[in-house]
DNA sequence: TTCCCGCGTA
DNA sequence: TACGCGGGAA
């Protein structure tokens, strides 16, 4: 099979698969809309935590805030309230201030131009072509993680950088068809080629014999859920090495979560929306009660960060 | 334990 | 190019 029809028969087979897997994630609130704000506060909460905590907060945060004129109009302290639970707060403050940008600059109006799209504070290449297809239908690929994935594996075979990336999915987008296929890709990344422990035994791109990594071997050995998570790059089996590892979007490791700053950030930013933190709490609301410099050391990052302002008298408070 | 997510900054 | 971010989930 050439390249060529290689590509072809994973575009079919992914868009037969998502017919079905579809039924499921189509009852997601945020599938349901094609309002550009609506799509613009879905993806920025997507590209951060999970699909069950999202459906809980989402129609609760456009009740609030239904319009980006109604967001740009509220203070960045409430923005980060109606935020509170999601973590990453500094993406509420980005997502005020797109919705300031957006009233100043576009008459309230989220941009459809790729462009002004990434000039909004917080918004990146993923977030600003997810809104061209979702919203305005524009026909463009969407790279993210899930999908930076299964191009390396099942259409390259080999990892790739995201220039490289962004071109190879542009070449597969089939015309007329641009939301439905970014949205098929990338739930196939997430369901059945996962990071994980990929469904290669179900995958109905293994299947056809189209996966470039598992070649026409379908399930016949190695990476499978049936296997352990390193039969994946388990050379002595005869598999070769995950194409994804290293590829675009793939994150580095990070550093352990408890007893980090972000845990100590995440108690302040929590706290201050409740009440202002005084200097005297400060310490034991952070979780280092006996060390008090840390608890200062952070708080003056969030201060940096916009997150918090320090009032007269020291007390830190939402901005 | 380990992995995961897109953006901004350094 | 590498890291910080806020935890949740496997």
């Amino acid at each position: 099979m050439d390249d060529g029809a290689r590509a072809r028969t994973i575009v079919a087979s992914v868009l037969a698969w998502w017919q079905v897997a579809r039924v499921e994630r189509d009852r997601l609130p945020w599938r349901s809309t094609s309002d550009p704000w609506e799509v613009l506060v879905a993806e920025t909460m997507l590209a951060q935590t999970t699909v069950g905590r999202v459906s809980q907060r989402y129609p609760l945060f456009l009740a609030s805030l239904p319009t980006p004129g109604a967001c740009a109009r509220t203070p960045a302290g409430e923005v980060v309230r109606l935020w509170a639970g999601l973590g990453y707060y500094r993406r509420a403050l980005g997502l005020h201030g797109a919705a300031r940008a957006i009233v100043e600059r576009h008459g309230g109006e989220v941009p459809a131009t790729l462009g002004e799209l990434l000039a909004l504070p917080g918004v990146g290449p993923y977030t600003a072509r997810a809104v061209l297809v979702t919203a305005f239908g524009a026909q463009a690929a969407v790279v993210d993680t899930n999908v930076g994935r299964v191009l390396a594996r099942a259409v390259a075979g080999r990892p790739l950088r995201m220039p490289e990336a962004q071109r190879t999915a542009d070449t597969l987008v089939p015309p007329g068809r641009s939301r439905d296929w970014n949205l098929a890709l990338m739930d196939f990344g997430s369901i059945v080629c996962r990071s994980r422990r990929p469904s290669c035994s179900s995958c109905p791109v293994a299947r056809e014999g189209a996966c470039a990594w598992r070649g026409g071997a379908a399930g016949a050995a190695g990476a499978d859920e049936a296997g352990t998570s390193a039969a994946c790059s388990d050379m002595s089996r005869g598999d070769p090495a995950d194409p994804a590892a290293g590829s675009a979007g793939v994150t580095g490791r990070q550093s352990r979560f408890p007893g980090s700053d972000r845990e100590g950030r995440g108690r302040i930013v929590r706290a201050a929306c409740d009440a202002p933190v005084s200097p005297a709490d400060l310490a034991r609301v952070a979780g280092w009660p006996a060390d008090v410099d840390r608890a200062h050391r952070v708080a003056e990052a969030l201060v940096a960060d916009g997150l918090l302002v320090c009032g007269a008298g020291g007390e830190l408070r939402l901005p």
